[in-house]
RNA sequence: UGCCCGAUGGUGUAAUUGGCAACACGUCUGACUCUGGAUCAGAAGAGCCCAGGUUCGAGCCCUGGUCGGGCAACCA
């Protein structure tokens, strides 16, 4: 009962998903040679999500765990959807999860050759037949999941004519749309897919890949098992609504593969769903379109280059692919999984810095003013490597408008008149005097400091509750923050009979600040890099950066206990 | 009136394959802290969709229901 081979390198004895123990049975059983090959099959119509990312995390990772390979295949069957922008933003966005596939990226177009050759074959078997009726016809017939359906007048034509009128189909010799090949099962089947299914249309479009070899196209299901077949997959991982397609890939195997040696597997299990958000291409891509949002790679999407831009770390997302697990059952995953798996990850590799996103002065009355001198900050406490920076600190500063209240109330550690707090790194300070501009918002806090308690080594190192961030102000480099919240206020947007997902925008979900002020080293900073504002949340640097005006989206937010402890106050 | 899946704490996933339900996130306490972060310690929360049956014993097996999802593109 040991498992020769291949137990999982980081021990912990996990408790098998449900297809690793399926796996895990047929190498025993030593199946296929007891070989374990997956794939990872999209269609090149549009970007990847974090759905995909399961799937991927899935299928590279069983290839992983058990020495076996894991191919990259695009799925290219319809040539009116399929662009190359899609192929390589698909190859970008895998590697990029910290994946490679075995050699080169497969594609279902590699096999239209023997494609058509196995579909002469069925027809030469009698088991495939070309039909002449239009679409609306063939769609009548097929019945309903309750009615059988019924035969085409076309089913039992000649092999020879099949054979004929296949070929001219081929040649271009007939209008798209015209006649259809397809196989001759059962219209009677309980499973719809069975009732004699569209193996071949004709379609006359260019291939991002063949260009104008082919004026038929097969259709995705008379081309996915075949490729699995060709490529040796052995456990073909996809969603649950293929499940109703097994057996309509196995008969396809069985009618053109004799020998039984090697079958590919196809297990199915649930796709991902995310709460307060929509993972459907169609629906993602009315985003796009209605300009809901800038792009694919808008740091609200649930795509992978959305997530990237967004500051997701490659670690953070498989992380969260583990956590999620596979199952059968349908399932809506909190986003704040998500979240806590990037800030896990985030917590450890990200350099801490001050960052004020929403300003106000400070000033140390009884600073010297011309003065400046340097305060020496830890980069990371979580990380001992990475040293230590120093931060321009003086006279006049700026702190977050939130840190200091007018009449604030007990349980808040932070800055008001008479309070005092630690300014992180520096000084203690205390709140003498304020001033309101003309609308009574706080303009302008009056502080002294306190010399001697000056970090590590001042004299006094007096306990006090609450610490903040600053930012010196004649120092001060001007950004721009992004913060993002959820796109939905509905925890399932799609979910509604009624309602459209577009019905529960949410109208916040970006917020622009012109006017944070960040320490002076963050001037020079590079498109990807990722810290944490100390205090606020981790951010990432969005591509729209230049030198002197960096721009940084927040990733995630830190967790806030203050946020649930006012809120609870306030009833 | 068809066929195929599924059903375990708020969410997701487990249960050595019949022996009184575990882990993660979340929630709540408390400790610690120059990030109200992190960390650490602890707690609450399901009696496993329902009803029968088999069994000394069932979340795991059987039967019948209920509920949820999928299936009727010349999409994938």
């Amino acid at each position: 009962m040991s498992h020769t081979t291949d137990e999982p390198v980081d021990s912990e004895k996990r408790a098998l998903n449900f297809i690793e123990t399926i796996i895990e049975e047929d190498k025993l059983n030593m199946k296929n040679g007891g070989r374990v090959h997956t794939r990872f099959p999209p269609e090149p119509n549009g970007y990847l999500h974090i759905g995909h990312a399961k799937s991927i995390c899935l299928n590279f990772g069983m290839a992983e765990k058990y020495g076996g390979k894991c191919n990259l295949r695009f799925d290219d069957t319809n040539p009116e959807k399929e662009e190359t922008e899609y192929v390589e933003s698909i190859m970008e966005d895998v590697k990029w999860l910290g994946f490679q596939w075995d050699k080169e990226p497969y594609y279902a177009s590699d096999y239209f050759d023997q494609l058509y050759e196995w579909a002469v074959k069925l027809i030469k078997k009698g088991v495939a037949y070309v039909d002449d009726q239009p679409q609306e016809m063939i769609s009548q017939q097929r019945g309903t999941p309750t009615r059988p359906g019924t035969e085409s007048p076309f089913r039992n034509r000649s092999v020879d004519e099949n054979i004929d009128l296949f070929a001219r189909m081929k040649n271009g010799e007939f209008p798209n749309g015209s006649r259809v090949l397809r196989a001759r099962i059962d219209m009677t089947s309980p499973n719809m897919h069975m009732r004699d299914p569209v193996m071949y249309r004709i379609l006359q479009a260019d291939h991002h890949r063949t260009g104008d070899k082919w004026k038929i196209y097969p259709m995705y299901d008379f081309a996915h098992g075949e490729s699995d077949f060709l490529e040796g997959i052995t456990h073909s991982l996809c969603t649950l609504e293929f499940e109703v397609h097994r057996p309509l890939y196995d008969w396809f195997i069985d009618q053109l593969i004799d020998d039984k040696s090697y079958r590919p597997r196809q297990i199915e299990f649930a796709r991902l769903n995310l709460s307060y958000t929509v993972m459907s291409k169609r629906k993602l891509l009315e985003l796009v379109k209605n300009n809901i949002v800038k792009g694919w790679d808008d740091p609200r999407m649930p795509t992978i280059a959305g997530l990237r831009r967004r500051g997701y770390t490659p670690a953070s997302i498989r992380a969260f692919a583990d956590r999620i697990g596979v199952a059968k059952r349908d399932n809506v995953i909190d986003v704040g999984l998500l979240e806590f798996s990037v800030r896990e990850d985030l917590n450890k590799i990200s350099p801490r810095v001050m960052a004020v996103i929403d300003p106000v002065k400070v000033i140390l009355t009884n600073y010297p003013d011309d003065k400046l001198e340097d305060i020496e900050l830890v980069n990371n406490p979580e990380d001992p490597e990475s040293g230590s920076r120093k931060v321009p600190f003086g006279r006049e500063l700026f702190i977050e408008q939130d840190d200091f209240m007018v009449d604030p109330p007990n349980k808040y550690f932070r800055l008001g008149p008479g309070r005092e707090v630690r300014l992180k790194g520096a000084y203690v300070i205390r709140c003498e005097s304020f001033e309101l501009d003309e609308k009574g918002a706080v303009k302008t806090i009056y502080c002294t400091y306190d010399p001697e308690t000056k970090s590590g080594s001042g004299p006094k190192q007096p306990k006090i509750k609450g610490t903040l961030h600053w930012v010196e102000a004649s120092s001060a480099v001007t950004a721009e923050v992004r913060l993002y919240d959820r796109l939905f206020m509905d925890e399932d947007p799609a979910g509604h009979k009624e309602k459209d997902a577009l019905e529960f925008m949410n109208p916040d979900s970006l917020k622009l600040l012109n006017n944070c002020k960040v320490e002076p080293m963050l001037a020079t900073v590079k498109s990807g890099d990722k810290f944490q504002f100390q205090r606020i949340g981790y951010f990432c640097v969005d591509p729209d950066s230049a030198t002197n005006k960096p721009v940084f989206n927040r990733t995630v937010s830190l967790k806030d206990n203050w946020a649930k402890v006012s809120q609870k106050e306030q009833g």
